[in-house]
DNA sequence: TGATATTATGTTATCGATAACATGTTAGCG
DNA sequence: CGCTAACATGTTATCGATAACATAATATCA
């Protein structure tokens, strides 16, 4: 039952003075603590359902000095990536009974990080995560910043730091999938389209095409690769690109899936023939990369997952500090697969 | 400055001592109220800078029985569409100076409804908004409900209804266009991929579908239309069966750009000429829509816009609330617009 | 020059809950 | 039968702010 009335909310002093008992009896039949006899117990509750009392999250909170709410922090949620991790996010916090406080970031500037830190702290949250990509030096305030923050803070898709906790997939290493998966495949001029090289996980993609065709001996100079922007406009332009500089190339991996969309496109105007003549395979592996055409290979990354175990780990120390405990800072990673399709039998 | 010290929170005693003043007066600083001679005014912003004092929000909502915070309701944030509309929101609170407390709802059960308004309630949410798609009758407690919630409510995407607000794509509208569009090119076998029929939306699309192919004297019976559930992979599959039953078709609308990328990677492998043979128009102009190949005409529908809209809706009612005015509940509808691309032509 | 505004600041009550402490009752035990 | 432990409940202080009221010192005006 919703509040009853909609003018007046129900205290718990209503609640005790209907059922003629003090607040703190009330206080606990709805905490389910200790020494309340069975009669009491029914008649508050009697009361309760009666007049529809909610407690106020908001006043428990100020006195227990803790909201059971995370602060979350996201940057693009306008891109898939970033709305399905929140989506982890936000399934895991319910399941463990937290509610999210959210604040997007327009853009990246310092003084508005710590605006953003403060109004969240204003509101007592129980620790923060962090959904929002690293990019340039758009998480250094981190290492000084970090000490003067007064609850757990947790890092998505960042960089590992020492003494920082984080989450990330492991960019690296599904990039090395993707290459060796060409390289299985028999290619051996593999061309690379990045995301912007300013961003961590793109550049983490680039080192593991660049590291696992340079301990197999090939070329990974200027000309194998160009600079997109993830957007499907940019990989386009990438593409053609890198089809000059790099004519003689027989598989290609793409950043993201949105970009690699718009190189198959390309294949097909320029009569370039997938797989036969140019593999491509992508990254992220987005719901639609199965229907593209032909269906794409790309490296699938667990975003929901991602935004779970975030939730996971800073309910975790949040329950650590509560009883006073150090957990130990710890970044960690998670697999991504490597899903075969059409582009790159 | 964020909290120098992480142990304990300075509060507004903590400076009230250091300035050797009242909290009263602290509290008249802080909100720039009247009435504080320079010097003093003076002495307690150097103490607030000296000890990084940060008002606790929490506190102030408790005092001031208003949080400057919205609820917000979500479902599906896993795809790019509420989440598009999820980061409107965002943006417009961000700019009104309100934060969001979210929600994600994970199916729809009624209890659990009650349960996610009394959660929001009980934190002292100003507002509420509902960025979940009306699908079959999961919007039938609205009309009971409504009066019994003490704050203002906004409805994304939902029928509208008397005595309740709501802001919603002209779904209808968008269909007409498209399909008006499709006429002007001559076409005149137009079928229809639908989303789930229980969705209000996918049935507006198809209204829009049915009414102006009616009125224009064409054939829209049975065998003209098929159903998907929005994902590429029922587009593919309701595309084939259309193939079947409406053969002469020269032009099918789709409700989403997901489901029409899965047709137009079948009139690819069928060897359909795209647009000669057969027209496809989709809905949503999602950034990918403008890669496929070939290009995909759409119908664009601006939901970050929708977003910004109901935020600036509910804050005007929670302010008219405030003061006691009464603010005559509406419905709007945002038009959409025709992107018309190679698909088409 | 006394009365009245205006300015400046402090005191007390309040928001809605819980924590800590206090007190009274009942039951069990030697 | 008296003493202690367990049970049951109430009282007071507190969380961190603001609202409402009170008071004191100037300034303004008739």
């Amino acid at each position: 039952m919703i509040l009853s009335d909609r003018r007046k909310r129900i205290t718990i002093k209503d609640v005790a003075q209907a059922a003629g008992v003090s607040t703190q009896t009330v206080s606990r039949v709805m905490n389910k603590f200790s020494y309340v006899s069975g009669e009491t117990r029914q008649r508050v509750e009697t009361v309760v359902e009666q007049l529809g009392y909610r407690p106020s999250t908001l006043a428990r909170s100020l006195s227990q000095q803790r909201s059971y709410t995370l602060g979350v922090v996201t940057f693009g949620l306008k891109y898939i990536g970033p709305s399905r991790t929140l989506n982890g996010v936000a399934d895991k916090a319910d399941e463990l009974g937290y509610m999210l406080l959210m604040k997007e970031l327009d853009n990246f500037n310092t003084n508005r990080i710590d605006d953003v830190i403060d109004s969240l702290l204003a509101r007592q949250v129980d620790g923060i995560v962090w959904v929002a990509p690293e990019i340039g030096d758009n998480h250094a305030w981190v290492e000084e910043r970090m000490q003067e923050i007064p609850v757990p803070v947790l890092f998505l898709a960042m960089q590992p730091r020492n003494g920082i906790h984080s989450v990330a997939t492991d960019n690296f290493q599904g990039a090395v999938m993707a290459i060796q998966h060409l390289l299985d495949c028999g290619r051996k001029k593999i061309g690379h389209i990045s995301g912007p090289l300013s961003w961590w996980e793109a550049d983490e993609r680039k080192r593991g095409w660049r590291e696992t065709l340079d301990s197999a001996g090939f070329d990974t100079s200027e000309k194998c690769c160009a600079e997109g922007n993830w957007s499907s406009a940019s990989g386009e332009q990438a593409f053609i690109q890198l089809l000059g500089s790099f004519p003689e190339m027989d598989a290609v991996f793409v950043a993201n899936d949105q970009m690699a969309l718009s190189v198959l496109r390309e294949t097909l105007r320029r009569g370039i023939n997938v797989p036969e003549q140019l593999a491509v395979i992508g990254f992220d592996n987005i719901p639609e990369s199965a229907y593209f055409y032909p269906s794409l290979t790309t490296i699938s990354q667990d975003l929901q997952l991602l935004g779970e175990q975030a939730v996971q780990s800073i309910v975790e120390m949040i329950q650590a500090r509560q009883e006073n405990k150090s957990v130990v800072e710890q970044s960690r990673f998670i697999q991504p697969n490597l899903i075969v399709r059409e582009s790159s039998k």
